[in-house]
RNA sequence: GGGCUUGUAGCUCAGGUGGUUAGAGCGCUACACUGAUAAUGUAGAGGUCCGUGGUUCGAGUCCACGCAGGCCCA
């Protein structure tokens, strides 16, 4: 059988195509499974997608990732199940849903019942199934389709309703509440999709306040206090919704922001304060007068005085200055008669302010109520919300009435204000209906904002925020009261303000693991690793409970009932307990019946189990509570839930856990790796995941997102069907490391697929042509020993092994790009363009040698291990090429020395690991029962053989690749074609161990560049022209500043010094006037010069080309042209490579005359001319032109 | 606004622990080669290494502050 040519180019496209089919026809990635079975695992997780939109190139990036791992512990030998998933739950499919039906979430249960919505959902979500499908066959992405998980099927809900429960009993599941627009009006929560409605943000004039906050004195405030003169001093905040101000218990700074300590007055009470604000924003509060216009700028008055006083501006070097009319200027001067001057008297970053402690503005010796936890409360906390854009550059918090508030004050420990209501139960100081509480002193039972229809345009109408305004004034709390008109939302259905209101939210409680989560994080490998370190370390650093609940309809329900005083409530963890409690309910004639008695299906969802109530231990109804949770907590469920555990399967999710590997987007670090790992840690105390890589988007070619509306997404099966499946995701993981951002450019897609790709198919048809004309086999055992293999062979098959050591350093440590390069550049740099070009002639010349074995036993090897290499990117390809190279191995008769079972014998001078990759007959490709199966996914890979590793033979020929490219270099500068033979070389070596490294080399470098000899030139020659170079490096540690002087010093050597240097190991110089003693080591010595010669060099590396032509070479140019002008002529004229000629030329020019007798039997033997001869007269040929002359010449083909 | 991240040739990217002349591929130009040929070789053009300061004898590399793009969070 022979080895498979090709005609090209090759479809890479239906290269994918076939080696798919075959791949199905023979079970192979089931195959890749069950013939590891008994071996350790490689746990893999594989991150549900939904399929409720089309997958996208960014898909294909994804699971490339996955895929080349997950195949790479394969070639390791390990057993990688991989189940896939399916996400099918959450608010992107309700909303798509709802759009497709035209309607909002208000008409669902009215226009829709809750059923015919889910079932809905339940047929949206799986819409692209088959697209997906379709793409991860295609890609080559090999995941279990046939038995994956899907978040919405019962048992998968039963799993985490089991979880929630592990969670309630241990005490982190529980109802708080959360911060959400409000409509008291309406009595009812909003959502952001709501709040974004068209003209639900309105300008409103609303009374605003700058607050004064009194400072506490003590340790933490003492620097302020200090500057303050015996003054008190004040923190100040700005807020545009006064009526939650009796409702503060924090201030909150940036870290970074400057603040200013101001020495002014109380604009209303005229006593003298301290006050405390951001330093960017004193002009805002504070007027720079320039009474006299001189320039001279003093602080007159705080900046709310002159509201309506005349002044006119002018600028003062850059700066606006007002300037006060005369007048005016009376209305500056206080009771006492003095000019109200203010001052900044000292300034503090936010962060040495934080922890400074305050009094409550609006205390209980005033009437408000106290409340839990007021000790803690009433402090200066950092919040990385603050700005300096308006206010004071200081937040008031009140953790009932902002979002942002409740979640810095749950990170600082900062208690929220709560009271206690009629029913014993805690509430904040406004009541549903948007009214305060009774106990609120003054104001107790007022309404915050106009929710009673009062008529607010009558005399006597004064809203809370003003009443509040005033007694602050009076008090000296107020720094300045205005009217401010601002954008602020209202409820679409009532045209009422909407209040930032807690509402209640069921929580896990994350924040009790907070520590253990961190430190197991350290112990995940992250790729990148700033991404665990960074994003998600700083996303743990400042965690918040993790809010479940949603009101919403697709989702998994919370599995919790209620009596309607939430006195009694119950947890369920099962069906099976489920079912127990119906029975319960329904001998307690809660139910009427259960509705699953007779082994019905059980469906989670609702609206199915809203409709099943439960009876409590004091024999209460008891309602669930209406919430789904997050479907984060589906997908980061998905370790447990995708086995039923713990329904069943405690086995199998042990053996699975945790992942090893698992790969998203960065996208999903707060998503389901946060998910992941939080539920882990809660219920295993163990890691989710050991190694995980997030990788970053795909964007368009220039840069920007890829969207449809741009019309610039990439569609990722017509990028398959047109470069292969195997060029895609090379580019994608070559061109970037996964983790960064890659623009896909379909160009580079092309690029890999000619400069890689082609290359390597080349190579491929190259060997396959020769060995299918020598019938070369490939032979298991008996190969040529590494002795007899030339230099050349010996060189690649040590950059192999060192390619294997590399490649799998890369994957080992999850960098797929690098292992992708380093395959790339031993493809197209060493294996290509150096040993087959090199070798040609060993292929092509003569009868089957044993150095023309070693050659084919060597390229063999190369490409048999570069298919292997490959295959964890390259899936098809590999195959391709591995199939190729061993369909024909693997019908040579029985190797007899390999009788152990599945362990073929290897010879010993290529130490394979068993599962040689040789002849494709990797471990599990027997299976029982059937032919033993040649694909590349079930081999084991390769192990790097370290002996066949020789450096010194690496370092040399790269010193004949740079030889050679400095002589052609000169060749070009000489007008020199390569074909005209040269005598010589010299090379300018200045130690033995160089000239004997070259040496070694010396036949390939003149093969190579088409010379006799090399000639070397050592300091006995007295040709050499040394010059030195400075050391940088050792120097500057030795010298410092002095370096400049040192380094020109030794620029200046001369010869005699050099030498000296050279024999002595050391010289005196003089620099600066100062002695130093240099040593060889702190110089370079190179000799880039030959006087006489044109030299070319390349770092240390010199060489020079001897141009003298003799007769001799001008001949030996001639025949070699003659050799060329034959050999076109031959492939012109269609002739096989085997075939022999007979050529007769033209007697007509002595120089081809004479180089022919010199040089006939070279020219017969490179053309396979069984005959050569001249004639006077040719007739019936082509004429071959040489550079100055033609000849006519006739070509036949030898019949005998 | 905060966190993370990226910024090096026209394009895509390399550039351990600081070392003076910053590289590769593609593309472009010229020449050569012609039994791997839609390949290959040689040479050339092409750089404020995002900016500004700082540390240092010396900064693409370290530090600070910015600018621009991206992601996540607000």
């Amino acid at each position: 059988m022979k080895y498979p040519e090709y005609k090209q180019p090759l479809n890479y496209g239906q290269v994918g195509e076939d080696i798919l089919a075959w791949w199905k026809e023979h079970g192979i990635f089931e195959k890749s499974v069950s013939s590891r079975e008994g071996q350790p695992t490689f746990v893999f997780y594989e991150g549900p997608p939904s399929a409720n939109g089309a997958p996208g190139i960014h898909h294909v990036m994804a699971r490339t990732v996955k895929d080349i791992f997950c195949r790479y512990q394969t070639l390791l030998g390990k057993q990688v199940p991989r189940k896939g998933g399916w996400d099918t739950h959450g608010l992107p499919i309700e909303l798509q849903v709802e759009k497709e039906l035209g309607i909002t979430k208000e008409d669902i249960g009215k226009k829709i019942t809750v059923e015919e919505y889910n079932q809905r959902c339940r047929e949206t979500v799986m819409r692209f199934k088959a697209q997906w499908d379709d793409l991860t066959e295609k890609m080559g992405y090999w995941v279990d389709l046939d038995d994956p998980y899907v978040t919405f099927e019962p048992e998968y809900i039963e799993s985490c309703w089991a979880l929630l429960k592990k969670l309630y009993d241990k005490g982190l599941l529980y109802k708080g509440y959360t911060i959400q627009p409000y409509s008291p009006a309406a009595g009812t929560g909003l959502s952001s999709h709501e709040l974004n409605q068209p003209g639900t943000y309105r300008d409103v004039k609303d009374t605003t306040i700058v607050a004064e906050f009194e400072v506490k004195r003590d340790e933490k405030s003492e620097k302020l206090f200090v500057l303050a003169d015996g003054l008190p001093v004040f923190i100040t905040a700005w807020t545009t919704t006064p009526w939650t101000l009796p409702a503060n218990t924090g201030l909150a700074v940036g870290k970074n922001i400057r603040y200013a300590v101001v020495r002014t007055f109380n604009p209303y009470t005229y006593e003298p304060q301290v006050l405390v604000l951001a330093k960017d924003l004193v002009r805002r509060y504070f007027l720079y007068l320039d009474i006299e216009g001189t320039g001279n700028e003093i602080g007159v008055g705080s900046g709310h005085l002159m509201i309506g006083a005349e002044t006119s501006k002018h600028e003062v070097n850059g700066s606006v200055v007002e300037t006060l009319n005369q007048e005016f200027r009376k209305a500056l001067v206080g009771k006492d008669g003095k000019v109200l001057h203010w001052s900044v008297v000292g300034e503090f970053t936010g962060a040495e302010l934080v922890g400074i402690s305050y009094e409550r503005l609006f205390g209980s010796e005033d009437g408000f109520p106290t409340f839990e936890g007021e000790e803690r409360a009433f402090r200066v906390i950092p919040g990385d919300f603050v700005t300096t854009e308006d206010g004071t550059g200081i937040v008031h918090i009140s953790p009932t009435f902002g979002a942002d508030d409740f979640r810095v004050a749950q990170q600082n420990d900062i208690p929220a204000l709560m009271v206690m209501d009629d029913q014993g139960k805690l509430s904040p100081i406004v009541d549903r209906t948007g009214r305060y509480v009774a106990q609120m002193g003054e104001f107790g039972s007022r309404w915050v904002k106009n929710y009673d229809g009062h008529d607010d345009t009558a005399a006597d109408y004064r809203t809370l925020d003003v009443d509040i305004s005033v007694r602050l004034k009076e008090r000296s709390r107020a720094f300045k009261v205005e009217k401010y008109e601002h954008t602020y939302p209202h409820c679409w259905r009532t045209d009422k303000p909407v209040l930032y209101y807690p509402l209640d939210s069921w929580f896990i409680k994350t924040t009790a693991v907070k520590d253990r989560l961190i430190e197991l994080n350290k112990t995940i490998n992250w790729k990148p690793e700033s991404t665990g370190s960074g994003r998600f370390g700083n996303w743990l650093e400042n965690l918040v409970d993790w809010n479940l609940s949603r009101s919403r309809y697709w989702g998994t329900p919370l599995p919790i009932w209620r009596t309607q005083d939430g006195t009694e409530e119950l947890c369920i963890g099962s069906i099976e307990q489920l079912k127990t409690e119906i029975d319960k309910a329904v001998a307690a004639e809660v139910m009427t019946h259960n509705p699953y008695a007779n082994g019905e299906k059980v469906d989670l969802h609702r609206p199915y189990v809203d409709d099943i109530f439960l009876v409590s231990p004091s024999g209460l109804p008891m309602y669930r509570e209406t919430d789904l949770i997050d479907v984060w907590f589906d997908s980061g469920a998905m370790p447990y839930a995708q086995w039923h555990y713990p329904i069943e399967n405690g086995e199998k999710f042990q053996k699975n856990f945790p992942a090893d590997f698992i790969a998203e987007g960065v996208d999903q670090t707060r998503g389901w790796f946060f998910t992941l790992h939080a539920l882990a840690v809660m219920l295993e105390d163990s890691v989710a995941f050991k190694n995980v890589m997030a990788n970053g988007l795909v964007l368009a070619k220039d840069g920007q997102k890829m969207s449809k509306r741009l019309g610039n997404a990439v569609d990722p099966f017509a990028t398959i069907k047109q470069f292969g499946p195997d060029a895609t995701r090379w580019y994608l993981i070559a061109n970037a490391p996964p983790w960064d951002n890659l623009k896909f450019d379909p160009a580079g897609v092309t690029e890999v697929q000619r400069r890689f790709f082609g290359t390597l198919f080349n190579t491929y048809s190259f060997y396959a042509l020769y060995a299918n004309l020598d019938e070369f086999q490939t032979r298991e055992f008996d190969r040529i020993s590494q002795s007899d293999l030339s230099e050349l062979d010996r060189w690649i098959l040590s950059k192999l092994q060192s390619l294997i050591v590399e490649v799998r350093g890369h994957l080992d440590g999850y960098d797929p790009t690098k292992a992708a390069r380093a395959i790339q550049d031993f493809v197209t740099d060493q294996l290509s363009n150096w040993y087959v070009r090199l070798s040609r002639r060993r292929f092509w010349k003569g009868e089957l040698t044993a150095d023309k074995r070693a050659a084919y036993e060597t390229l063999q090897e190369c490409l048999v291990v570069v298919a292997q290499l490959m295959s964890p990117i390259a899936p098809f390809f590999g195959e391709w090429l591995y199939k190729n190279m061993t369909a024909q191995a693997s019908t040579s008769p029985p190797d007899p020395l390999s009788k152990k079972e599945g362990a073929p014998d290897m010879p010993q001078n290529l130490n394979f690991t068993a599962g040689s990759p040789l002849l494709g007959r990797g471990a599990g490709g027997e299976v029982a029962g059937t032919a033993p199966v040649a694909s590349v996914h079930l081999t084991l890979l390769v192990e790097a053989d370290t002996a066949r590793i020789d450096a010194k033979l690496e370092e040399r020929m790269e010193l004949a690749q740079r030889i050679s490219s400095l002589a052609h270099s000169l060749r070009k500068k000489s007008v020199l074609k390569v074909r005209q033979p040269l005598q010589r070389i010299l090379v300018p070596v200045l130690n033995d161990s160089t000239k004997e490294q070259v040496g070694f080399v010396e036949d390939l470098i003149c093969a190579e560049i088409n010379v006799k000899h090399i000639e070397f030139l050592d300091d006995e020659s007295g040709v050499l022209v040394k010059s030195v170079k400075p050391n940088f490096k050792r120097l500057g540690q030795q010298y410092g500043p002095r370096l400049k002087a040192v380094g020109a010093r030794i620029q200046q050597m001369t010869a005699a010094e050099i030498s000296k240097l050279e024999k002595e190991g050391s010289l005196a110089v003089e620099v600066d006037g100062q002695p130093i003693t240099l040593a060889p080591d702190d110089v370079e010595i190179r000799t880039d010069d030959l006087p006489g010669w044109l030299v070319a060099t390349d770092g240390p590396l010199t060489v020079a080309l001897d141009v003298t032509l003799t007769d001799e070479l001008r001949q030996e140019g001639l025949a070699r042209e003659l050799v060329n002008r034959l050999q076109n002529l031959r492939k012109d004229s269609g002739l096989e490579v085997q075939d022999k000629i007979r050529v007769t030329l033209a007697d007509q020019q002595p120089e081809l005359t004479a180089a022919v007798a010199a040089f006939g039997d070279y020219i017969r033997s490179e053309t396979q001319a069984l005959a050569l001869t001249f004639a006077a007269d040719v007739k019936g040929g082509s004429v071959l032109e040489f550079d100055d002359y033609s000849v006519p010449v006739h070509l036949e083909v030898a019949t005998a």
